[in-house]
DNA sequence: CACAGAATGTAGAACGTTCTCCATATAACG
DNA sequence: CGTTATATGGAGAACGTTCTACATTCTGTG
């Protein structure tokens, strides 16, 4: 190393592509090929560069190369950290990422629509090479026009029509009939399901697939007509309210599916407070499998859709429309059944 | 709009800032000068440039910005995104940049101090314009050197000699004491602490400063002698096992105090499944306050270190040095205790 | 009315990459 | 040996901002 670039290196200068061509004797160019793997490099070529940029200890800023080309990063939008489902398709997207050379750089909008697009408008404005957008609650239309400027794959939003961006999602519908199908295995008829207020409600959501399926599950089994369905508000003081509503409704049905591991427990709760005995007087099924539900506190079945698997695929599909592809791929998973002692006394099912 | 301008839009081409230039008759300069609200502005100006922007609907590119000036984005760094305390302090994040013009770009760092660093280096080759890393588990000089790059708070660090990086911490010290002495005050006198195994801890980590104020406040209570603090390993099979070989001692104590409500909620479940009684046989507290403590099937009782008041203070913190703060800032807060059932049989203690 | 000083606007050089040509050296072939 | 193809390396123009230095136009003051 010369005096110069140590000099720099106390200095606190960054070490640019500049200061390892120099250093390695060769032109500015060529490191930026060795660096991308482009075509037309040398053995000794790319020695010499790989060198230089271990002795200076040299990383390029992805600021520059946003500004030019690829940024190695892909952006994840997450609405509402608060679900624990959330960390596991984090996880997966991270586990993907890491042998490779992007990284995940994640954005977390509150409620607000306003601030999901400006997230997303600023992940394009870094010039992130693609984004999963999770749960978004924005209309089709406006992700398909954002997707011509950027590849984006959408995570737990129905839209098989999408011809724009990519989709990946359990299926919900099915899951929502996997969980009637265990309650009418366990010998409840009267089934109602606890759904998810009407404000966050567009078709394509989650929420409304799960309804669909719960009504198709009850329909196949002669129990079409007495399919009702409540909506449960998101926010805080309404939210519990209704559920003691409902706890303590005479014609309270014998077993309950909710959308939502999130209502599932804060229902177990409310219920033994109230004295309402789970599953003797009134039996419970959620969805997303939380690591909570697994509890032996808790000890509630649940609906599980991997929502590691879900942030691989996703991060695995996005990466192959980043590389080229351009035709929509729309992807589902099957969901699976954790059986646990909200459901029934003394039963077959695993779980304590 | 000019029909070249209709063209452009049409053709999905960038608006950039020589376009709004362009649009407004003006100079690229006075456009930069208008975003920046620069010095040097007439009102006349200001109109015609904000006009244009809104007319073309033109967004500064972020990586542009970053390459030569600031880019007015934020990273958080997060180990371990499943600890529920973490969404707090997220939203406490997000809550304070919401009305500026800053936005925060989340980094996950799973359990490996590989990926923090590069994370970390990522951020910094963003040009991000500052960091608050929440509970690293780098060496104090390692922080310190990227500091001298990059403004850094760190969050669940306890480091009050650093003069390169800012902190923000509840008094975890005080926080263990509060717990003790909420355990005393319920009568029990022989009383355990459950920390985190080895591997994890540094002096400056928040384990460890509730160790220390564990010690004391049982010291102080004349009960120094007894004080004892078991660790419990991180990793799912042991963990699971070395809390039920707890539960199951003979010379088991009568109260435990647990670094984490992670760990005391699984204590719980374990102590249910064991037939251990809480808190007839086993009075518990735990650490986080966070939301699955609360529920009603879980009633722990906990120490609550407002995780969004965290947050927050870090944000305005980082802000000030941002803006041209040298002087290193370390900031305390007061943790409280909530008491709920997990602590004592029937006492006046809020909570069901 | 002359002139200093303030106010306003602009040119143009960075910032650190990528990537499209080009230039040259070497190999292959008749 | 001449000609063409191929492999290798480099020059230099982008990319979209910021920001310094400067030019011009307005004030107000003696």
């Amino acid at each position: 190393m010369s005096i110069e670039d140590k000099q720099r290196l106390q200095r606190n200068d960054r070490v640019t592509i500049r200061t390892v061509a120099k250093h390695a004797g060769v032109s500015v160019a060529a490191v930026s090929k060795v660096m991308r793997n482009a075509y037309g490099v040398s053995e000794g070529l790319r020695a010499k560069v790989t060198d230089a940029i271990e002795e200076l200890g040299y990383r390029p800023s992805r600021a520059a190369r946003g500004l030019r080309g690829r940024s190695f990063t892909i952006g994840v939008l997450l609405i509402d950290i608060r679900n624990p489902f959330l960390p596991e398709v984090i996880a997966g997207v991270n586990g993907v990422l890491a042998p490779s050379h992007y990284q995940a750089m994640i954005g977390v909008s509150d409620a607000r629509v306003q601030l999901e697009t400006s997230l997303i408008e600023s992940m394009i404005d870094y010039k992130m090479d693609g984004l999963i957008l999770v749960a978004p609650r924005l209309p089709s239309e406006i992700i398909a026009k954002l997707a011509s400027e950027i590849p984006i794959v959408a995570v737990g939003y129905h839209d098989a029509g999408a011809t724009a961006f990519d989709t990946v999602n359990a299926d919900d519908q099915r899951g929502a009939e996997i969980a009637v199908e265990a309650l009418l295995a366990c010998g409840y008829r009267d089934i109602e399901m606890l759904s998810l207020g009407e404000r966050e409600g567009h078709q394509v959501s989650v929420v409304r697939q799960r309804e669909i399926g719960f009504r198709r599950a009850m329909q196949r089994a002669g129990l079409g007509s007495s399919a009702s369905i409540s909506k449960i508000p998101i926010a805080p003081p309404k939210r519990e309210e209704t559920m003691r509503k409902f706890l303590s409704r005479k014609n309270r049905p014998r077993a309950v599916f909710c959308w939502s591991d999130l209502d599932a427990i804060t229902l177990l709760s409310l219920a033994m407070e109230m004295g309402v005995r789970v599953p003797e007087d009134l039996a419970v099924i959620g969805y997303d499998n939380s690591s909570t539900a697994a509890l032996g506190l808790v000890n509630l079945a649940s609906i599980d859709q991997s929502g590691r698997e879900l942030g691989q695929v996703a991060t695995r599909t996005l990466i192959t429309r980043i590389e080229g592809r351009t035709s929509a791929e729309h992807i589902f998973q099957i969901p699976s059944l954790v059986s646990r002692g909200s459901l029934i006394r003394s039963s077959n099912a695993k779980g304590a």
